[in-house]
DNA sequence: GATGAATGAGACTTCATTCAT
DNA sequence: GATGAATGAAGTCTCATTCAT
């Protein structure tokens, strides 16, 4: 009683599976190490297959690009806040959510962390994401504060960094959150002390 | 007394000149996109010459890696700091030596962290370069300031992070250092918010 | 009943083009002297292919040596022994039948004398064919002499190793087959003399 | 008060050191596999220095075949054996005295059987080699016989590369001499069968 | 849609050889 | 005579990409 995927649907799966085959092997290897016939391995298919989807190795990169963003898990967090608590608590929960995310898109952050640099076209990626990050915190933030939004921008610039650099270097080798939680609410309290 | 160490003298800066040319083009192109035949280029030599001095590719990697570090130039602009001036006036000194010196070594900063992510032993090394950074640091702020030394840390920790990652998606591509001068003015205003 | 395996059957053939490419090429001159190139030309497909049936140019010996073996025609030759005729006309034909092997098989034979100095696995391969040869002959020649059985194995193993010896480096130069003949029959019947 | 060796002098020595360590690399690894940095190292001196005495490394491969030759020791054998003695005795002693001037020009041997089917210049050498062998060894045993010359030369030209074809594949690896002693013994009694 | 055989450019590396010192 | 830095051709192997089936 299974419902047919009809082929189109089939196609779609197919393509799905390796753009996430696509974005695993990137981040563990890295793009150039990666091999086309790792991609096509890891997602179950033969070499050729790719082509057929994809014009270039990467092309399946820009693909990864279109699938995922980050922004996305950033604008339901905010969303999420509760506009009675504190701030303290709120921006807590914030990067709480934050590293949650992070944690589960870490393929894609890492790989982007890892080819920005020598990628032109994916550092602007990540810079258009830091960017509206901190917007939309900024946005959150500067009505209940009374810094000037100029400083305010460093400021959450500085932290939203920090986090993320914290996760790429520490937290995503960590077993549990016990110390990225400590890390979480010390630096708020700092941020706190700085926006007060 | 003698200088004629020539033919050896020859040796050692043509290994020279081959780890400086690896370092740029590394840096450049990342590791696996550079070409062993880049390199050569790059350092005026043919090919095969590589293979007289380095055993292989990657090692030139850690040959870069013995030859240069940040430490060296992070302790010179800490032990330049003057002890009768503000704390203020001693941190902008210091991060903006920071800055000099992120620019004066950018290519091992970009090529570390472009190689970190999929890089272990690079990324150690960075790991390294960052915990002695906040210790060195650490050391001369603790006596002057009242923050418990563990959040204490954290506050240098997250300063110093945001000062690498400014420096690596926006200083590093600006022509003049108008805007960065500013950045640092006002980290420096927040740290010390945090730790007064 | 289906022939349809006609993709597959295509690459099999290939992989088969391939190896004897290599034994050809090997056979001729040698095995580090053959390069990747020659045996793909020889074999009439680009270089890379070599790559997509065998791990190494090295895994093309030892697939060279999966796929051929003398034991299989020596076999052939003692079944094909008359019981009724005399021992001599046996033996004679019996080492006619071994000269037009090792001239059919000739490459193979060559590249195992050349190459089983340097290399101890081929040294292996080569030992145990003629270990099993003698072996073989011994057990078709015992019951039909009084000679001393450890005896007649260094007798029988002589006289083989001889005719090889002599082939490599006399008969597979020959135009006709005159001399061979002559010398087999001189060699059998001095054999004889020995067992008798 | 050590004897000035000549300038002169002192350059034979390093050539003929030279010799002996390309012979040495060549019997081990063959003549491909050995660089000619394996053969400096072997020797003692540094890589260029070989093409201070020798044109090309394939001109040390001839210099070693104008050092060293196998029938000088065969000659010495034969001369040295005893007119009154048996027959038996006097091969059995010769085939000895062959086995020990095998396993002290061992490098040679094995070097020379290794490249002969690839160099014809070698195969030319060891053909030659053989057939003086032979020649000499009927010269001696021809007299003491009644077989015919033609025949006598097959049973001689069998047992000689029999024996060698023995010293190659088992004789040269044994620890001690009772097999090779025992074959030995063994082989000439066949060989008296034949020729009494 | 899917397969995997086939291509060919190019990467890393080796090595015989030359030559300035 | 001796050194070893430097050259450059060539070798093994990889891999993105194509295409017949």
């Amino acid at each position: 009683m299974k419902t047919r995927t009809s082929r189109q649907q089939q196609a779609l799966e197919t393509k799905s599976k390796l753009i996430d085959a696509a974005l695993r092997t990137f981040s563990r290897k890295g793009f150039s190490e990666s091999t086309t016939k790792d991609i096509a391995k890891e997602a179950g298919v033969t070499d050729g297959l790719i082509y057929h989807y994809f014009q270039s190795k990467e092309d399946l990169l820009w693909a990864i690009l279109d699938k995922y963003t980050l922004l996305h898990s950033i604008r339901q967090a905010l969303a999420a806040m509760d506009k009675q608590a504190s701030l303290e608590h709120n921006l807590t929960a914030y990067f709480q959510a934050l590293f949650r995310n992070l944690r589960e898109q870490q393929d894609l952050i890492v790989m982007c962390f890892g080819e920005a640099q020598r990628n032109p076209e994916i550092r602007a990626r990540v810079e258009e994401i830091i960017r509206t990050g901190v917007e939309l915190l900024h946005a959150f933030v500067a009505p209940l504060v009374r810094l000037d939004p100029q400083e305010l921008l460093v400021a959450i610039r500085n932290v939203q960094t920090s986090m993320v650099f914290y996760f790429l270097m520490t937290a995503r080798f960590a077993d549990d959150d016990t110390q990225s939680t400590e890390y979480i609410r010390t630096s708020v309290k700092q941020f706190l002390k700085i926006v007060a």
